[in-house]
DNA sequence: ATGTCAATATACTATTGA
């Protein structure tokens, strides 16, 4: 089965692109990030095969689930902060047809670093620490997938000196990331291309960053141990990213037996 | 230091977040 993940940087203003990727590809789960809006259009994707669970909120961030398999929400609040009402989690079940948890995260982009929204992005990956931990040995397998916002190590982007000031690159949500794996999930592309450099999946809108490709892999696949030996491709599709108006992020796709 | 895009209110332009 194929799962993707997808930024799309408003889905109003990518639903053509979208749509069009999902033709294309036609991926069994597409995991989408930053809605940007209360209103999500379920009725357009069922229309093309896909049921959908969303998570909506004014403005800003916004995530949701397209499944051409049963799936049902586990929930869609991270545990650990009542008073966190942000719409960067869902957690649900996709019968494959065995169950296989299918979570889907928009990690807070943190920027600038030593504010709250900072520490606001520490606090979060803490808290996503907490529940991979429960789901580590939960006879479930579990696929975590998303943009994580984070760029874990200096082949992930265009030029270090470039990020040094990013909260994307800091050591401290790095050595979040590098703790996720030390727990046994494993980081889908980056296992199977080791040495691959310039492999990214965001690139800046201004200075021609796609063009020039100097950009970052920030959108990821974690699966936990018992998933990660059915691991069989990971692949990033720059297609969309090359089209007009698009997002700024372009989609990763895992193949899992 | 620069630059681009999308949403929204301050509303045919400015602010915020990314």
């Amino acid at each position: 089965m194929v799962i993707a993940t997808w930024n799309v940087n408003s889905i109003r203003a990518r639903m053509t692109h979208a749509l069009a990727f999902l033709e294309a590809r036609r991926p069994d789960v597409l995991l989408m990030q930053e809605l940007k809006g209360l209103e999500f259009p379920a009725e357009d994707f069922r229309a093309v095969g896909y049921e959908s669970v969303a998570i909506g909120q004014k403005s800003y961030n916004g995530v949701a689930i397209l499944s051409r398999l049963p799936i049902e929400m586990v929930t869609n609040r991270l545990a650990g902060d009542d008073e966190d009402t942000h719409a960067r989690y869902l957690e649900t079940i996709i019968d494959t047809p065995t169950k296989l948890r299918v979570v889907n995260i928009y990690l807070p982009n943190g920027n600038p670093i030593g504010t709250e929204k900072f520490f606001y992005k520490l606090q979060w990956m803490d808290r996503l620490i907490q529940q991979m931990l429960v789901w580590k040995n939960d006879p479930i397998p579990t696929i975590i997938g998303g943009d994580f916002n984070v760029i874990p190590e200096e082949i992930d982007c265009d030029k270090p000196a470039n990020w040094v000031r990013d909260a994307l690159f800091q050591p401290e949500p790095r050595e979040r990331y590098r703790a996720m794996k030390a727990m046994g999930f494993v980081d889908a592309f980056r296992t199977l291309y080791p040495d691959t450099a310039d492999a990214f999946t965001y690139w800046d809108y201004f200075r021609q960053a796609f063009e020039r490709n100097r950009g970052i892999r920030i959108d990821h696949f974690l699966l936990s141990p018992a998933l990660a030996p059915r691991l069989t491709a990971c692949e990033i599709d720059k297609t969309p990213r090359a089209q007009e108006k698009p997002s700024d992020h372009t989609p990763l796709l895992v193949t899992l037996a």
